[in-house]
DNA sequence: GGGTGCTTTGCAAGCGCTTGCAAAATGCGG
DNA sequence: CCGCATTTTGCAAGCGCTTGCAAAGCACCC
């Protein structure tokens, strides 16, 4: 069994002649406590290598130092990106991390464990909540950040991205090139940014007096599977679409695997464009043109906020969208 | 603020007519209660909607269910797979997953702050690992499993795979298509499975009677980056090598990207084989045939081995390798 | 030298739970 | 129906920490 001895506060207050609860202010950074003790009470910690226990301080009302994420799964690029950020971010505040996973569709019924477990806070990176999760999030008052997730209350904080300004410009670009059939495979239909990112794709088509044709709007999961299967049928069309548009990377490497098993080559024949910008899209063949989400940025902003609100700096929600940026890469190539 | 008003196990007795500590060794599954109490207690529990405190349970010197995870970053293939594997058998066990980074090569110092963290036990997944770290963790007993990590003193449980096993098999199996000039893309030359492979390597080539060439032999660190250059002074080589044998898969990308570069077709001009089997291996062109090492598995297992020894079920450290396959896709070719 | 108004410190209680020990119930044989 | 061995239960202490409250120090003034 584990041996659980550690110095306590007891122990460094006995070693510095002081007591116990002054240990515990010059530990918790309170002011009304006379530097001289200050420095001692810190060095004796420091020498005796004194670790807080954290589930004692926070068992006693104070922070836990852990902060909760609640991600769908832990291997996919896009929330890899961002948690990566958010891990980051955390470690530099010195705060640790707890993961969640949450598989998409499956029930969120565990806020009730989560809100009376270690976290001080928690950052929700799963798009489709139930309301009810997010009711008792708020009503607890517990300190919370939405990730990629619109609260139509905005009672919640929230970080998206400009998902309708990003495809939009995707659209846009591939009419620039000359297309006029252009291939959309969607997310999943009840998350916001994919609702916002077909629209994105419709009113840069309309903008451009381009009718939209629905046999070229596919409903897809992001996810690389589907996003095949149903580039098949896209390229099943007559004539067929001269470019398509996946509502993120990972399906449009979906749409690769599709094109050039039919021997068709990107972007000789057929242009493609993505969205999120994962690593992947740099790396792959040919280079993904895609629309980047600023991932590390939102995990990275995710937690100050949390943070804010932690520190009781701020306790109006806030609702902060982040700009894409159109990444153009080799994937694209003009109409001839 | 957070609202922390919650039932605790002194309503949930009240509640049942029964005492306090009662109602806790009912929820810890303690022998000695009467069927008719325990049912009673369960159902008054999940009636009042009866989360454990965690911390507290983990402070008065019960399981906290948590287990923490260190791994050297939150954004990289091989690590989420694993790490994935790890979370759903966690989640099957019904414990949390705390995670710490630990980039490559920043001191690991935090042991201290982890053992006295909640997590009951840790997986460590980082490949360079100081020794001191790994005697404060036997020397406090505290339950652990090392994955890819060698143990010379056998002292710590650990899962690996069969690294020189595999990379003996690739290696032959580039022989076998005829080629002579094979180059090797190495990891991080510390890392055990990193020697592990370049070991297999070579003792492929020379159980084939080829003598192996240092200047076929690139140092590498596992990384795209490194791996894309370290290609290109192959391809100088004159005659550059047939094959190359890259030592993980993100490498064998960065692989591909150079030999691309020189306007070279895989597998038609050279053939490239990775190490891995991470999911972007499938889907990237062509389809990179490669060294399957059971991912999932290992991260299972390795929590397997973990909860053994929080149950006391194994005291014996345990010493596992498991065996990796060929996988043959699209990126290899005989020589003609 | 005593009073006043701070600043600094200490004590005690309590966060929600586990667990050793002792007391209460229960069962059984006689 | 009693005594004794078992099975069940309850009590108290304690895990390491925060924090309200009160006591102690202290500087300064009259």
């Amino acid at each position: 069994m584990r041996d659980k001895r550690a110095v306590t506060i007891f122990d460094v207050a006995r070693a510095s002649g002081v007591s116990y609860s002054t240990v515990s202010r010059v530990l918790n950074g309170f002011a009304f406590v006379k530097e001289s003790t200050r420095q001692k009470v810190l060095n004796t910690a420091e020498k005796m290598g004194y670790v807080a226990n954290l589930q004692a301080r926070s068992l006693a009302g104070g922070k836990s130092q852990v902060i909760g994420l609640v991600i769908p799964n832990l291997d996919e690029g896009y929330v890899n990106s961002i948690s990566s950020g958010i891990d980051e971010a955390l470690t530099k505040a010195n705060y640790d991390l707890m993961i969640y996973t949450n598989k998409y569709g499956k029930e969120a019924k565990y806020v009730n464990s989560i809100i009376h477990g270690p976290s001080d806070g928690l950052i929700l990176l799963v798009p489709l909540i139930p309301s009810s999760y997010l009711d008792t999030l708020r009503h607890k008052h517990f300190p919370h950040v939405l990730i990629d997730q619109i609260d139509p209350s905005a009672q919640s904080s929230s970080i998206n991205s400009s998902n309708f300004q990003g495809a939009y410009e995707a659209t846009s670009y591939l009419i620039s090139l000359g297309h006029r059939r252009i291939g959309f495979i969607g997310g999943i239909p009840e998350i916001h940014s994919a609702q916002e990112r077909l629209k994105g794709y419709k009113q840069a088509l309309s903008d451009h007096q381009l009718a939209w044709d629905e046999s070229l709007i596919q409903t897809g999961n992001f996810q690389h599977q589907l996003a095949y299967e149903n580039s098949q049928k896209l390229l099943n069309l007559s004539p067929p679409p001269s470019a398509i548009f996946a509502s993120n990377d990972l399906s449009a490497f979906g749409a690769m695997e599709a094109i050039r098993e039919r021997g068709l080559n990107i972007p000789e024949d057929i242009s493609l464009i993505g969205f999120d910008d994962i690593p992947q899209a740099s790396i792959s063949y040919p280079k993904l043109s895609t629309v980047r989400q600023p991932l590390k940025e939102m995990g990275k902003l995710a937690v100050e906020m949390l943070l804010a609100q932690l520190e009781q700096k701020q306790s109006q929600p806030q609702q902060v969208i982040l700009t894409t940026k159109l990444v153009i890469r080799d994937s694209c190539k003009g109409l001839i």
